[in-house]
DNA sequence: AAGGCGTACAACCGCGTATGA
DNA sequence: GTCATACGCGGTTGTACGCCT
């Protein structure tokens, strides 16, 4: 299939915009929305490319984009998302309102992705780096079981924190949100809800899309009332995989959520949350999804209990 | 003061995909 | 079903800026 050519590069301007140029996108976008991004420049009377426009108003001029510093919050989210699903900048994205994608995947590059190689760990996996990686001080040992690396175990602390977290306010969103999911509310800041249920979340948005279009796959999470640390040999089946973490005690709640051919059942009953996402029976596909969700899970989760995550955010991380 | 170097971020490029004729 | 078009996304580049020597 023929790709059309971005724009007419002839008599257009590229580089930096100017502060003029600034005003005459955002006047017309504010007067007549933008429309066609590729009549767009003519229209408004701009020399550049529609490409360009778009670009400059979604990653800068828009009115709803937040400036300055990256919170901690927004640091922690960007990385466990990473953790999940990669380099999907927009899909990050949208789980921090009023970034872009375009600073998302800045920061990760110049901040994010450096702390991960300066502690040992992939920054792509998210894994300790191998022995042979740039990471002098990592024994072969510490490489090759996990969970006895210290900066796995800030992780997977932090990660297991949110999880308990959000497994309580589980039990408050899920009946409601679940009956009513094609209009879950979404938090127009996450912000001001802290622990939000991210399973939930998760499943109302483009990463939950990219889940129920893959027909077959399967991932099942388990988290269950324990004082001992989860196994790292979580068990893994034709049908998904599980993975254990400490919560509280629960009220019990059931509730599933579906499709056609897809559903989503989740419980929180006495102590041990329940969700299972799930549908279809091609298990080649089926492997593709586990093979993502539980390594990231398996690493994140198996870890002891002492209290160390703080040096993940500490000033010597950086 | 000047040059070198590293960092941060805006902008560009090319590919994949959705959509409509 | 095929093709052309437009848009969105992720990777990469260019450049301004600050720090260090």
């Amino acid at each position: 299939m023929g790709r059309a050519p971005c724009c007419d590069k002839e008599g257009l301007k590229r580089g930096p915009w100017t502060p003029e140029e600034d005003d005459i996108l955002v006047d017309f976008i504010k007067k007549h929305g933008h429309g066609s991004w590729r009549s767009l420049p003519k229209q408004a009377g701009l020399l550049r490319c529609g490409k360009s426009c778009r670009l400059r108003w979604t990653n800068y001029l828009r009115p709803d984009i937040k400036r300055g510093p990256f919170t901690e919050d927004e640091e922690k989210t960007i990385i466990q998302l990473h953790g999940i699903i990669g380099n999907r900048w927009a899909s990050i994205a949208a789980q921090l309102p009023g970034r872009t994608d375009n600073e998302i995947k800045n920061f990760w590059n110049t901040h994010l992705k450096k702390r991960l190689v300066k502690m040992g760990l992939d920054p792509k996996t998210h894994s300790p780096a191998s022995p042979f990686s740039a990471l002098p001080t990592a024994s072969a040992s510490a490489a090759a079981d996990p969970s006895s690396f210290p900066s796995t175990r800030h992780m997977a602390q932090w990660e297991s924190a949110r999880l308990e977290a959000e497994a309580r306010l589980s039990r408050e969103s899920m009946l409601f949100s679940f009956c009513n999911n094609e209009d879950y509310p979404q938090p127009s800041d996450p912000s001001d809800k802290p622990g939000v249920d991210v399973f939930l979340r998760i499943w109302n948005s483009e990463i939950g899309e990219s889940f129920r279009s893959k027909k077959g796959a399967f991932v099942k999470v388990e988290t269950e009332e324990s004082p001992e640390p989860a196994s790292p040999a979580s068990s893994s089946s034709k049908h998904g995989s599980t993975v254990t973490a400490t919560t509280t005690p629960n009220a019990p709640v059931f509730s599933t959520v579906g499709c056609e051919d897809f559903e989503c059942k989740s419980s929180v009953s006495g102590g041990m949350m329940k969700m299972v996402i799930g549908g279809g029976s091609d298990s080649s596909c089926s492997n593709e999804l586990e093979d993502s969700s539980e390594t990231s899970l398996h690493l994140l989760l198996n870890f002891n209990g002492d209290d160390e995550m703080s040096g993940f955010f500490a000033e010597d991380a950086w």
